[in-house]
DNA sequence: CGGTCATTTCGATATTCATTGAAATATGAA
DNA sequence: TTCATATTTCAATGAATATCGAAATGACCG
């Protein structure tokens, strides 16, 4: 992972309804939910919610299909996963750390259809 | 953690020369670097540099001591393991996922004299 | 004490950011 | 087509942020 992309990452995480978003759907897995879920568990309105999903996927942390008239989002596990390698890495100039985390989920899904 | 905590070590990491600063510290390890050396690795000036310091102690991840006519600034392992294991938390509602990791330095020093 | 080094504080500035309200787009149903 | 639902776009506003220059503090040395 490159600097810019933790940054942007990071960036992206810092923030209350964000993380909270990002953690929503970290807990809901890789088949996500639809934004109007999102919205109703937060009490977002629907705008700043839209704002902060872009947020979110320009920093490459979750991913977008559409669903009939819903759009579905979901959590991008694998940026995550770089990133908190990234924020380890070469910890203690690289002795006696236990490195990287991992959050894998079991099933998988990366689509982005129309 | 504390979500304020995670949000404000988020913010804290999410910013270029404060992301650099960090890294340089966890690479350093328990025993830190002074002020002078970090401004001189990163070519960043003294009163940019020391903004940036307190914004990372801020949010609890460095400590400062004093030696001499030097600060030193060591990173605060523990904050950065909460915060990893903030972001994983509850990951996929709970059911397949390694879970934290863990970054341990060998020798621990968590002083903060005069 | 006077001088110097290391770091911090202060004030100003330009930029970025989150939120809101109103209007637009897209999908699906009658 | 007309209506309703789900989400996005746009423009405006107030708040927070990073950086700079100049000056101040604190510590050591003669």
């Amino acid at each position: 992972m490159k600097k810019t992309d933790a940054v942007a990452a990071l960036a992206a995480l810092a923030q209350d309804n964000r993380l909270d978003v990002f953690r929503l759907l970290v807990e809901a897995g890789p088949q996500g939910m639809p934004a109007g879920a999102v919205a109703t568990a937060l009490d977002l309105a629907p705008n700043t919610l839209t704002f902060h999903f872009d947020r979110l996927r320009t920093a490459g942390l979750v991913t977008v299909r559409r669903d009939g008239r819903s759009m579905i989002y979901a959590a991008q596990f694998e940026t995550m996963n770089s990133l908190l390698g990234y924020l380890t890495d070469n910890c203690c100039g690289g002795a006696p750390c236990a490195p990287a985390v991992e959050c894998k989920p079991a099933r998988k899904r990366t689509k982005i259809p129309a």
